[in-house]
DNA sequence: TTTCGTGCAAATTGTTTGCAATAGA
DNA sequence: TCTATTGCAAACAATTTGCACGAAA
């Protein structure tokens, strides 16, 4: 028997606002809908001011989208991480499970299911006391292609 | 036996510029006395402009502190490597080999030595072909402290 | 009707760049 | 000499903040 991800909707990052005593405004409807659509994958805060005004009539400014993205942390069901130089990725703490591989050659990202990192992450805990949260970093590197040409 | 590191000292540091035809100037000299500094640790762009001039009579724009550690990362003496949201910390190459463990609730930072990571680096290559280097960012959590008062 | 949330503009932080003047090799 | 390197100032990118207005509950 398969296990599906269930899709979080919108409504359901909603709630968590909601739950939280917190108001539902149509910024906050926009900025959910943009992350709960599937296709969003890693979005940048750039990528979620744009396509948050690309769904709503409303204005909606970089600053309301940054205060929502970290209502929504606080709430818990939203995480970023940080890939590189640049800007930080977000997504659902439900879509969080992986570690980001970045390759310092050109740039590809692989991902790796957290469980796969499982020996790591006791490795360090048992040394160390240390309990890592692998999502919120990037490990860099070279991809398996980078690899490869760096040999030759 | 034991194998004690050697201090790399400033010196070394400008003979790698050298030997990459580049010149040596006060500036230079002050950065990689500050950078070759054993009390050193982990020192920002920031911590280095200041020290640099605190060594030097000569005026030391940050810029040309930037430019200089881009040179002396070209070299190949000088890694950095982002700790969280904040500015990049930079370590001789020397004293790379090492995984920073940053907590996410008290900000103090863990090391563990890349070898004793040597399990997690050769399973994320077997899984996926990419070839980390695990020091370039660091690593997210609880540190023990910080592990134990969220269990209780 | 009262806070909470917003848009706007400006401030912050960390880093990079253009450029004319300067100083190593 | 002759070009690498510098200081300066300004640009930059990502993010944060102060504030008065507007709108959820």
């Amino acid at each position: 028997m398969h296990t599906w991800r269930v899709h979080v909707s919108a409504d359901t990052l909603l709630d968590a606002l909601r739950s939280q005593g917190l108001r539902i405004t149509a910024p906050r409807r926009a900025i959910c809908e943009v992350l709960a659509d599937g296709h969003a994958g890693h979005l940048t805060a750039a990528g979620i001011v744009a396509g948050a005004r690309k769904r709503s009539a409303a204005k909606i400014d970089q600053s309301t989208v940054y205060r929502t993205l970290e209502v929504l942390e606080e709430a818990g069901v939203l995480n970023h991480s940080h890939l590189g130089h640049g800007a930080s990725v977000y997504h659902l703490s439900d879509e969080a499970d992986h570690q980001h591989l970045v390759c310092a050659s050109c740039d590809s990202t692989t991902m790796i299911r957290q469980s796969e990192l499982a020996a790591m992450l006791t490795d360090i805990t048992e040394r160390t006391g240390f309990v890592p949260d692998p999502t919120h970093f990037a490990v860099s590197g070279l991809c398996a292609d980078c690899a490869a040409s760096a040999a030759s």
